[in-house]
DNA sequence: TAACTATATAACTATATAGTAATTTATAAA
DNA sequence: TTTATAAATTACTATATAGTTATATAGTTA
């Protein structure tokens, strides 16, 4: 088993933290279809602009999402895709869970 | 692409804001060389006894360690090994960045 | 029973952060 | 230039939670 330093826990749960968002995900999630505007996450996410600019920037400080200006609007894409890997993997165990909860319970 | 409602959402983000914590990944980190005692935790991560009961009650909650009491002694072990593989996604990931910001930046 | 030990819980403090409203900055077009 | 629009930032509020201290609970042994 790898030894993990306090500093390098600290690391793997700063970047766990930007993803245990639930508004973060949304956007993440909206960003799996392809790079959107910060307008069009306003809408798809149904959060006011400012909230929305403010999850991107640190989406974008921690290199989970890139962005780039076209003109009026800044367009940003998922740089890290890992993510969706994550996200299945706790999918997964939720069902699994369920499943054993549903079992013992009927 | 999975169309994901919000409440399945904010059940993944609330999933992973127990992954989110460094003391708690302390915790699961020690408990992956087998079942520990409350007090060998409270040594091993070297923070209040208190404080561990908590984050061991939490982790418990949402099935991702169990518990056998054992005498005095109460016995956590861990129930969803997908954790691990979660971190090694984030630890792979952040290997990779730090990789490109060295090859920018020299 | 009483005394002791391990764990859990309650109450509290301090801190972090999600959300909002208002303002500023950046770009485009008239 | 002025006007308009998109995005970012600032300042603020409200809430959640990590950690601590003190206490309660659970189990063991004399």
């Amino acid at each position: 088993m790898k030894q993990l330093k306090d500093e390098a826990l600290e690391l793997i749960a700063y970047r766990l933290k930007m993803l245990s968002d639930p508004m973060r995900l949304k956007i993440l999630h909206a960003l799996q279809e392809g790079e959107k505007s910060v307008q069009e996450l306003v809408q798809s996410t149904g959060a006011g602009q400012a909230n929305v600019s403010k999850h991107l920037s640190l989406l974008a400080q921690h290199n989970i999402v890139g962005r780039t200006r076209k003109g009026l609007h800044v367009y940003y894409y998922i740089t890290d895709d890992s993510i969706f890997k994550i996200c299945d993997l706790v999918c997964r165990n939720m069902e699994k869970n369920m499943k054993r909860y549903s079992e013992v319970f009927g």
